[in-house]
Order: C-alpha cells, then structure tokens, then sequence
DNA sequence: TGACGGACTTCCGCTGGGCGGAAGCCAGGT
DNA sequence: ACCTGGCTTCCGCCCAGCGGAAGTCCGTCA
C-alpha cells in the first residue's frame, strides 16, 4: 500500500501555474485546486503566496489570472527577448509589403509553437495567439520545422499523421518526399491542409550558427496561387531577422 | 538575537524568478543564489526542480535563462492576452499611416509599463522591451496615464520629478496645470522631455467601462512639430482598441 | 605540471515549515 | 430560514526540505 510521497512544494507551485492555459486563462480556486490535484486550503496558500508576489491576481469576479510580474518575467525569455524582438520590425515590413497575416513559429518537441502573428485590421477573428502551439505536418511553418528537426522527431511525426481537411498530408511516404522538397526548395506551401479557405508559405529562418531556430510564413484566409512569388521577400525577411538575432 | 524565520519555498522559488531581469536576463546558479540571498545547494535544488518543468533553461554557457514554459504561462497574462492582442492591429494601421513608432503602455503604481512597441526597420536601436517601467512624467504615455491616475499618485509622482533632459517637467505646479491641459485636450505632448530629438503625442485608451486602462502613442526619433495632426487617428485606434477588448 | 580558485553538484541527518482536515464564514439560491 | 458551494482560517503532527560540508570539474596561473 504505498502511500503517494507527497510531491515537493515548488511542484506544487508550478502546478498551479502549468493550471493556467490557453482555454482556461481564468480560474477560482477550486478549479485551480483541481487542475492542481492540491486540497483547497493547500492551494490557498499557495495561491496567497502567488498573489503576494504578482505572480497571480485577482480579476473583477474574484478568479485568478496570471499575473503582471509573472507576464515580465516570460518577456525575458530568449523566445521572446531574442527571436520575438528580432523579428518584429522584418515581419512589419513583410505585412506591409504583402497585407497578409505574417507568423513565427518556433518547434516545441512536435508541435509548432506561435511566437507572434501580425495583421492589420481587416482579419477579424484572432485565429491563434502567442505562446499556442500547432501541428507540425499541417502548416507552412511546421512543415519547415519538421524538415530541418532531428530524425527522430520527424519519424514519431510521420507515424501519427492527424488529417484536419480532406487535404492534410496523412501518408508517410507523401510527407517524407514533401519534406525532402522543403529542403531543396527551401521554403514550404500548405494549401487548405489545415483549415478550408487557408494557405500558407514559410521559409526557415536561421540562428547564429546554421541551425534553423524558427520557421516565418505568410498566412492568407482566401486560396492565392500566387503566394509563391513572396519566397524572396520572405527569404529576405529571415535573412534580416538572423542578422538581427547576432546582436 | 532573534534567528531569522525561514522564508517560505514559495517565497524562495519565486526569489529566484525575480532575479531575472532586464538588465540581468542570463545568470549562472552562484548569480542566482546571491540574487535570491539563497545558500548555493538550496538555489541548485530549486532551480532544478524550475528547470525539469521548464520554467528555466540553460543556455549554451550554462547559464540560466527563463524557459518556454514560464513565456507561455506569461502569455496568458490580461495586459498581454487582453490589451496586447486587442491593440496590435490597431498599431500596425497606424504604423502604416504614419511610419513613426508606435507604443502602447499601461501604469503600474507610480511607473509607465511598455507592453508593445512597433517599428520599422529603419529605427535600428532597441529602445525598450515589453516589461520594461519608464517614467510617468517625462513620456507621452506616462503623462496621460498620469492625468488619468488616482489623486494618491498624483501627488507621490509630482513631489520627486526627476529632470531627465533640461526639457524635462520638474516644477510641481507646471505639471499640475499639464495634466489639466491632457484632460482638457484628450492627448498628451513631449517634446524632447524624455531624450533630445525625441518627442511623442499620446492618447488614452479606455476600457469596457470608461476608465482609462492604457494609452498610446507615436514617439519620434526628429522633433516633428506637426505630430499633433496624428491625433485623430490615434484616436480612432484607440477606439478600435476598446471596441476588440470589449469582446 | 601541479596546485589553486571558482563554480557546480551530491550527500545526509536534524528540525521547524508546511500540510490539510475540520470548522467557520459569507453569498446567492430555494 | 435553511441549504449549497466556494472561500478563508486554524492548529498540531511529521517528514520534506534545509544547507554545511565534502566531492567534482573545469580553467588559469606560476
């Protein structure tokens, strides 16, 4: 009859904040205890600690948001310090050059993970947000990723191919070749394979080394056959936002 | 002699987030521990335990720098996921009409903190980050923030105006008269306050209530008299701005 | 080459901070 | 008036965490 061992308090701590995601920005503190597998009064505590700190506060309703001191701190990151910063004003000038929605993506283990997304006004619904991530094999952006991963990453990709339109790439040996394809054109195009009405362009972009650290695409919401002829301004932008990350 | 009560693990764990900062992104653990005022083993633990959840990594060096997943948690943050994705639209509209740089910031206590900031290539030198506190009196944003702010920090702000540039507003009843004037006029002036051969012309930003929850505005690298003939348009993005954080 | 210093990592036995059940509190609903 | 459900406070027991010390792994200097 093992008892449980009862795991540490940073843990804890960081269940609490890990309760935090994209579809549950806002929580009481029971539902925090819950996502956080702690008795109430031990998340409480915890919680108030949290509070105290700004790392968590309190919104109108009385639930728990992340907090100021805790969205400062994640600036730091090198995503964000680093890359984010890097790539703004190229991705500025890459929306001004083509007015369709610009986005960085960087890998997280197998998946996409947005870094920023710019649009003017016009594309109303706010499709993803930073800090989000996506399937590697059904966009622009992932499938530039997936071309320049490890191999192991890339075989427990192609075994697990998730259709999303009737146009997803579900076939390994398709995706195989159309990996092989990024690399020899050095850029990746998606045609409503992840959403109908959709496509996208990406090239990589490279870190201080050669490594591809991110991926930069364009994304429009209507089908445009002639996205293709962005490639260079998009290969100039990533050139740019390499030249950028030196510093 | 009373001994020292142990500060608590929470307190700990959090002490170490904190020594992260902008001017301090990358530490190595003897950093970190002097940071947090934290004996060597207990910071090694910790950051351990911080770095199997990735909310820290190390980087090439070996140093520590804040981790993806802190970013993220960071990202859901309401000055980030609320104000940031509601306003950068705008922004970029305005950037597009104007080519001047374009910020956006909200007051915390008696302080201006940027959350974006958008610009072109050509302005090549990264003034401020996301995250980073400014000063209330001597910036555009600030002084709108200011004008809007409670009476309590009113007074704190205008006993202790530091002189920045010889431009800069440092007499305790000129300032009073120049909150009057932004909440006469709805927007805000500086010039060459903050630096020589800036200035910037601001706006508030209001809330789903009436309360001002931000401000926002162009800051010039060249004195432009004719700045203030951007205040409609800044105006009616921040229209847009409180219209898209009403949903 | 050796030995020194600085930074990092591991170990282990003592102890007080944290745990969480229980009881109290406060709204809003019936 | 009485629930119900969520939040907050309390307190005594106990083991998780503490941190000094010893060990390791560099790079540097004589």
């Amino acid at each position: 009859m093992a008892a449980e061992p009862r795991p540490s308090v940073t843990s804890r701590v960081l269940a609490i904040l890990g309760a935090f995601d994209e579809h549950h920005p806002r929580l009481t503190l029971t539902e925090l205890a819950q996502a956080a597998d702690l008795p109430v009064s031990t998340a409480h505590r915890l919680v108030g600690e949290l509070q105290a700190w700004d790392a968590v506060e309190r919104d109108g309703d009385g639930r728990y948001v992340v907090g100021r001191r805790l969205w400062k701190v994640g600036t730091l990151a090198p995503v964000a310090r680093e890359l984010r910063e890097a790539s703004l004003p190229a991705m500025q000038d890459l929306y001004e050059a083509t007015h369709e929605n610009v986005q960085i993506a960087v890998r997280e283990g197998t998946s996409a993970l947005y870094v920023e997304r710019i649009h003017g006004t016009s594309s109303v619904p706010v499709l993803s947000r930073p800090g989000v991530p996506l399937p590697l094999h059904a966009t622009g952006v992932g499938k530039v990723l997936l071309a320049y991963a490890p191999r192991e990453v890339v075989e427990e990709c192609v075994e697990n191919l998730k259709p999303i339109t009737r146009y997803t790439i579900t076939e390994r040996g398709r995706m195989l070749r159309e990996l092989a394809a990024v690399r020899r054109l050095g850029y990746a195009r998606t045609v409503e394979e992840m959403g109908y009405g959709t496509c996208s362009l990406a090239v990589p972009v490279l870190g201080p080394g050669d490594e591809v650290v991110a991926s930069l695409a364009l994304v429009t919401r209507t089908v445009r056959k002639d996205l293709v002829k962005f490639v260079p301004a998009l290969q100039v932008a990533a050139a740019s936002i390499t030249r950028r990350m030196a510093l």
